[in-house]
DNA sequence: GGTTTACACGTAATCGCTTACATTTTACAG
DNA sequence: CTGTAAAATGTAAGCGATTACGTGTAAACC
């Protein structure tokens, strides 16, 4: 590891002082081309590169950006979360932000917080616990919030349009004459709870459509638990003739719950899910879901964790994102 | 934001020397027990945290490492190299490194390289370009490789058992009669190209059983494009009654097409995965599939990476993971 | 009690870059 | 050709930690 070669060695090489090689660098516009080209020429031959190190040093300012996944309902290995993900990495590497990725749990259990001191800004992802909210906000890193949305909280969030979801797949279905609807609802995700099952109540109720007690159910975060509430849900004398899932995973339940009782799809039953992750194509039939531009939906994170960092003033406090049904087999 | 404290403030607030504060928090057992109480105190009042900007510039080690996802054929929306995500936060957390992710493609159109200089390693999931290997490894950056092979390169390479995994499946499927067995492999990723096909060219011809051309179906990295590779196997006069798909999205895929031509199974046919992705229980019928420890993958390549920055001598060019085969009802 | 040794702590140089301010060079008008 | 403003470049002081080296103190030995 030979010691890499500095600004001085490229100053000495060129023959200009240190001031003009760092400006050559990042402020090209600020120096003569002529002289800009002799640096240029000489960091090539030494193999140069600025040392990000450094620079944040004497700039005091890191571009360092992390994106922390709360366990509480979410995890890389969802597609959802693992969407947004990407989304956050293209937009970072755009914006020249260094990105870290982390969950939650394992960010405080290791280095505590010390670590945030060189982070700027945070994007929470899923269910943040409101401790390290207030913990972050307190050591004034920015922090915005994607999927998630907590009263009382100043701070930028963005979620997808829980509310039109639902509504564009009761239209859906009451169009296909289904007035019996019933939902399976993951309670392993708080948000999701409080969205799009209270929107699912709402919108019912506005359509003048009853929801049962009944007609509802809670699972956990997996396949078993999904089909069994489903079950519960199916095996009751006046069953519904559509039932959403909250999300996939849950949808793939009600129908593996639905073909143990030998129920048609989707005459016998209409099955609806949200995410539109890959396996709405992967099973049969193929499930209707609503698509999430998740990718959009990191980016636009990383957007308004620069307008924070820029102190820019109208950082919208919520973003909306829109979503779209995707019509398939199920329903 | 008011200017953070640092390590002066906090040693006159302690009545300490700076080299004694810093020595409080790097190397506790060098400063005796009450002066390190003292210093602790000033640092909470001030709530002061070390800089570990700083820290890396004074010390010349960063403690930062990446992920770098080589699209071809790999993305974070894989279960599975989410899964190897996962793996490597956790271990990065527990070592104190930083973990930068993104994808390879990004990484290079973006800040080129001169980010590199600051990371000290580098964890390439999936088939990297060979030019992004050896121009990391010319900065004399640590790399490892992760679900990736290549002839003639010096470097720590962690993959699973592909090997073992296909005579797993072939003990099973053999065990259960079937001597005339197929594959669809995704072109997509080369890399499981060379290891899963040839794996499975070479198990068959050990055990005296013929694969035919026609056998063996090239698809693209879509449940469509699998189908219908499928398709093209199942139509035949004299078609396998086993199949393998590459992964498990393949698989089901083949699930899809047997369908459509009201094969039953797993009577008339047998079908297999890789992966035990999630989507392996959601389908039906469940999926028979090789079950992959990604996050023991991404722990090792952490735990190798670490040894290499440590100028370990004997750090293990290949690591095999050992695989399980989970026997579901599609088999 | 005096000398040695180990330990605790302090002083100050250093890491590689940025940038305010000073100085020199260039461009251009008169 | 000269004077002046603008542009280009140079000088050097930080940024906040670490750490080699030096000093002072207390324990340990004879």
């Amino acid at each position: 590891m030979a010691a890499n070669p500095t600004i001085y060695d490229v100053s000495r090489l060129s023959g200009v002082s240190t001031a003009t090689v760092s400006r050559a660098f990042s402020e090209p516009d600020k120096v003569r081309e002529s002289t800009r080209r002799k640096v240029l020429e000489a960091a090539e031959v030494l193999h140069y590169y600025p040392n990000a190190i450094a620079r944040a040093m004497a700039r005091q300012r890191t571009d360092k950006i992390a994106y922390l996944i709360c366990k509480q309902g979410a995890t890389i290995l969802d597609e959802f979360y693992a969407g947004i993900c990407d989304g956050i990495m293209h937009a970072a590497n755009r914006s020249d932000y260094q990105l870290l990725v982390s969950t939650a749990e394992d960010w405080r259990t290791a280095g505590s917080t010390a670590q945030s001191k060189q982070i700027e800004g945070v994007i929470l992802g899923g269910n943040a616990p409101p401790d390290l909210i207030s913990e972050l906000q307190s050591q004034n890193v920015a922090v915005v919030m994607v999927n998630n949305q907590l009263p009382g909280l100043d701070l930028p969030c963005v979620v997808s349009d829980e509310q039109g979801s639902v509504e564009k797949i009761l239209d859906h279905l009451t169009s296909h004459g289904h007035r019996h609807v019933g939902m399976v609802v993951g309670r392993f995700n708080p948000y999701i709870v409080g969205a799009r099952y209270t929107s699912f109540l709402n919108s019912m109720r506005e359509r003048g459509l009853s929801v049962r007690k009944s007609d509802v159910e809670m699972c956990d975060a997996n396949i078993e638990s999904a089909t069994q509430a489903a079950l519960q849900l199916l095996e009751q004398e006046n069953r519904p003739t559509a039932i959403l899932g909250a999300n996939d995973m849950i949808a793939a339940g009600i129908i593996k719950a639905a073909r143990r009782l030998n129920l048609r799809l989707p005459e016998d039953l209409a099955v609806v899910g949200f995410d539109d992750a890959s396996v709405c194509t992967m099973i049969e039939p193929e499930l209707t879901s609503i698509h999430i531009n998740c990718r959009q939906m990191g980016e636009l994170c990383v957007e308004h964790l620069k307008a924070l960092l820029n102190r820019e003033t109208n950082v919208p406090r919520l973003t909306v994102v829109p979503t779209e049904l995707i019509v398939r087999r199920s329903s």
